[in-house]
DNA sequence: TCGCCATTTATTGTCGACAATCACTGTTAA
DNA sequence: TTAACAGTGATTGTCGACAATAAATGGCGA
């Protein structure tokens, strides 16, 4: 029922309650159960994770500051909901930083690597073929955090691991659901390109792959959308 | 004495307590008026600006997630010490994202803009030769945030606005004290370039000013600095 | 004199309760 | 019927106290 689980933690590996909290709103948000504006309640979330409420608030503000999330004041954390400047903005981001780390793969991509992302590339389309949408954005996600751990630049990669996940939010709210995100396989040759390590073709990939995927957005629909519980329930077709 | 002021709230603007704490501690890091390492307790900070331990908690939490100061659990919050890894690819990171930057800014720098970096690196200059340290670092910083700003892309400005704040760290670990870091004049020329509205060259200066920032590093010297109490009183050079 | 260990002290982490603020419900009046 | 309003409930923000942990001190023994 709750999209949020407390992402099992089996028997061992007490984590601190702060991680948890976050590790699972993180996968809940870049998985689409989570959809933009949902109200995180402190209450709801020390209950859900069994843990006091000042724990729920660290990790709060932690997510806020990665801009997942947004603090209104005495009104409560909701997930955040990009506008269209800021969808804008966060693909230009994306391009530079995808680029940069595209070009600084190439030397660093080993046989396990390549092989490892043409496993994940068939799960994707396996995941996509049977209608699973987490896995199936979880797994997009993964190829590209893939691409930024072969880089081996870590602070590149932290942005763009927060700049995935603003995608993934900027997706639910203006993207196309029909028409699936990454529905053609923009990440086969992606993978071939970096195997030959031609890095113009590579490049030029990963920039087309994120240009095709911001054409894809319709800021009309998303724009007057209040997220109330009424939106939910009827599934008219708008207004 | 303290390194930390609480940003003086003149009289109106009560803004949250939180703010004016995140900003004077990003402002002392900014002006190396707080070393790397150095430890930033809470009852200090609540004591300083005369509020609840809970807000200097969530200031600090949020700048942890900046990686502006590091959180170790059951010992406190520190002022972050990069790694010269760190270091390396946080350039590289500026590389990538200031080049994009100083490319978008090329169409919306207006004449004022241009006057206003112009006289902003006058201003940087004299206090260079006036031996104002914390002021330099701060106009030079400021530089860079204002072709960000000019080029009008709040998520890579704000990416730049920590990627600098890790730099002034960086260049405190590692930077030479007596060749100034931007003691060349690199940021006449840009202005030039952003003005002519020369892409390719703006691009390779940009490039150039942060590659010589960055083989002014010495990665020898700052990384066995434990930042104790001797090595403050104790003005050798170093074993 | 040096090294190791128990004690003390300071700091962080946790907790529950209360106050402040906001959203919502039901009421009243035009 | 609609709009504005007061009351009510729930949620966030704040506070002080206590517990848990780590660092610093001092004492003990070799």
């Amino acid at each position: 029922m709750n999209p949020i689980t407390p992402a099992d933690q089996t028997v061992a590996e007490p984590r601190a309650p702060e991680e948890t909290i976050t590790a699972s709103i993180l996968s809940a948000v870049a998985e689409h159960r989570l959809p933009a504006g949902t109200k995180l309640g402190e209450q709801a979330l020390s209950d859900l994770f069994s843990c006091h409420r000042s724990n729920v608030r660290r990790a709060l503000t932690s997510l806020a500051a990665q801009h997942v999330i947004e603090i209104r004041p005495h009104r409560g954390a909701f997930v955040a909901t990009p506008s269209p400047r800021e969808a804008r903005e966060v693909f230009e981001a994306r391009r530079t930083v995808e680029r940069t780390l595209a070009r600084l793969a190439i030397p660093h991509a080993g046989a396990a690597d390549i092989a490892q992302m043409r496993a994940m590339i068939a799960e994707e389309a396996e995941a996509r073929a049977g209608g699973d949408k987490p896995a199936e954005l979880r797994l997009s996600r993964a190829f590209h955090m893939k691409i930024a751990e072969i880089a081996g630049n870590g602070v590149l990669g932290q942005f763009l691991a927060e700049l995935t996940l603003r995608t993934t939010l900027i997706l639910g709210l203006y993207g196309d659901a029909s028409a699936s995100s990454c529905a053609r396989d923009d990440h086969g040759p992606i993978v071939d390109a970096l195997e030959a390590g031609e890095e113009a073709r590579l490049v030029a990939l990963v920039d087309e792959h994120l240009a095709h995927l911001e054409a894809g957005l319709d800021f009309e629909r998303g724009a007057s959308r209040p997220m109330t519980l009424a939106e939910q329930l009827s599934p008219g077709t708008g207004i």
